[in-house]
RNA sequence: CGCAGGGUAGUGUAACUGGCAAACAUGUCGGGUUCAUACCCCGAAGAUUGCGGGUUCAAAUCCCGUCCCUGCAA
């Protein structure tokens, strides 16, 4: 079976390394335009692009799939199946019905809940139990088409999104190289997907991460591991950004300081109120600075109890 | 050459309008107090201040170059 896949992050690149690895013939990559990185603004290759080159595939990146002069190219590379994950552009109904089994999607959520942009960030945020990859068969909507295999993933205490990204990688690699033999064969039952318990994961912005101390211990904790290792969950101090990296929700009653107050400095960390209970921050980086354990933090002695942050 | 902050004892910071033995916190080691401890007290070790060069009687501090780190923007 000769295999097309379309994907630009390490989620997409973990799983087409398990496609190669598995024997398949894949016979083109797609994926998104080189593009600025870091501070020194040079052009950086995609994970996705490494692997093509790395197994000496032929790679095409087009600023639009959609335009006519790309679906043209597209055309020219051979393939029963293309398999889509975290591409990050739209295909068009042309492209969807090119190949003979038309476009597999390979997505970080157990759908129909979770669907679009960034799935593994907002479940955590959510507080959601668990989660998973889902292997669906694309249509003219954002993940809405039916769905072929699953695979759940439990969601821990300490998960970030981080580390749950690269839970779902792996799964979305052995599931989809367990999938396309079932594929050919037409071996599976799709399933539609019910639209009333579906739900949204919007894009993250930069501004996700910052924090807002009215909401419960809980709820920042969760944020502060979602939004961890990406956009990351900040606040201010001084006119600075103060990223939280790591901390924990107390259940002790907040006093009657405001949220953001600093309550306490301890020998692990600091506590700051919100609007239910307190969070121990454990680990934070200052703008400018690196990032580093609460203990290390504390020692420059830049806090105070009774300093406000936001 | 996108904007900006920073590189000082193991770690985090101070001093940076040039000149007291480079300070503080924490950590480490030794000792003491205690039934005991992450508490407390006393003491010690630990820094050629990123690297190279320059100005000067004198530089962590000023100038030039270079390497690295970080936030923002992309």
């Amino acid at each position: 079976m000769k295999i097309v896949f379309m994907g630009t992050p390490d989620y997409a690149a973990t799983a087409l390394e398990a496609i190669i690895t598995a024997g398949y013939e894949v016979t083109g990559v797609v994926c998104q335009p080189d593009k600025p990185k870091g501070r020194s603004g040079a052009l950086a290759a995609c994970p996705v692009k490494e692997c093509a080159l790395k197994y000496g595939l032929p790679v095409f990146q087009p600023e639009r799939i959609k335009r006519a002069e790309a679906v043209e190219e597209l055309k020219k590379f051979p393939a029963d199946v293309f398999v889509v994950a975290a591409f990050g552009q739209i295909l068009s109904e042309e492209i969807l019905t090119m190949p003979k089994y038309g476009c597999i999607n390979i997505h970080a959520s157990l759908l129909p809940k979770y669907r679009g942009a960034a799935p593994i960030q907002w479940c955590i945020v959510d507080g959601e139990q668990e989660t998973g990859v889902t292997i669906m068969q694309m249509d003219a909507g954002i993940d809405t088409g039916d769905i072929l295999f699953t695979r759940t993933v439990p969601i821990t205490k300490e998960e970030t999104g981080g580390s749950l990204f690269d839970k779902l990688s792996r799964a979305g690699a052995e599931l989809i190289v367990e999938a396309l033999p079932k594929i050919e064969a037409g071996d599976f039952t799709p399933q539609k997907q019910d639209e009333a318990q579906s739900n949204y994961a919007r894009m993250l912005k930069k501004e996700d991460g910052e924090i807002v101390w009215h909401s419960t211990a809980e709820e920042i904790e969760r944020l502060v591991r979602g939004m961890n290792p990406w956009p990351s969950a900040y606040t201010f101090y001084n006119g600075k950004q103060l990223k939280i990296w790591k901390a924990e929700a107390l259940a002790e009653s907040t006093n009657d300081l405001q949220p953001g107050t600093i309550s306490g400095i301890g020998k692990s960390g600091f506590d700051i109120v919100c609007g239910n209970g307190i969070l121990r921050v454990l680990e934070a980086q200052m703008e400018g600075k690196k990032r580093m354990s609460a203990v290390d933090f504390l020692n420059g002695r830049v806090l105070a109890v009774g300093d406000r942050l936001g």
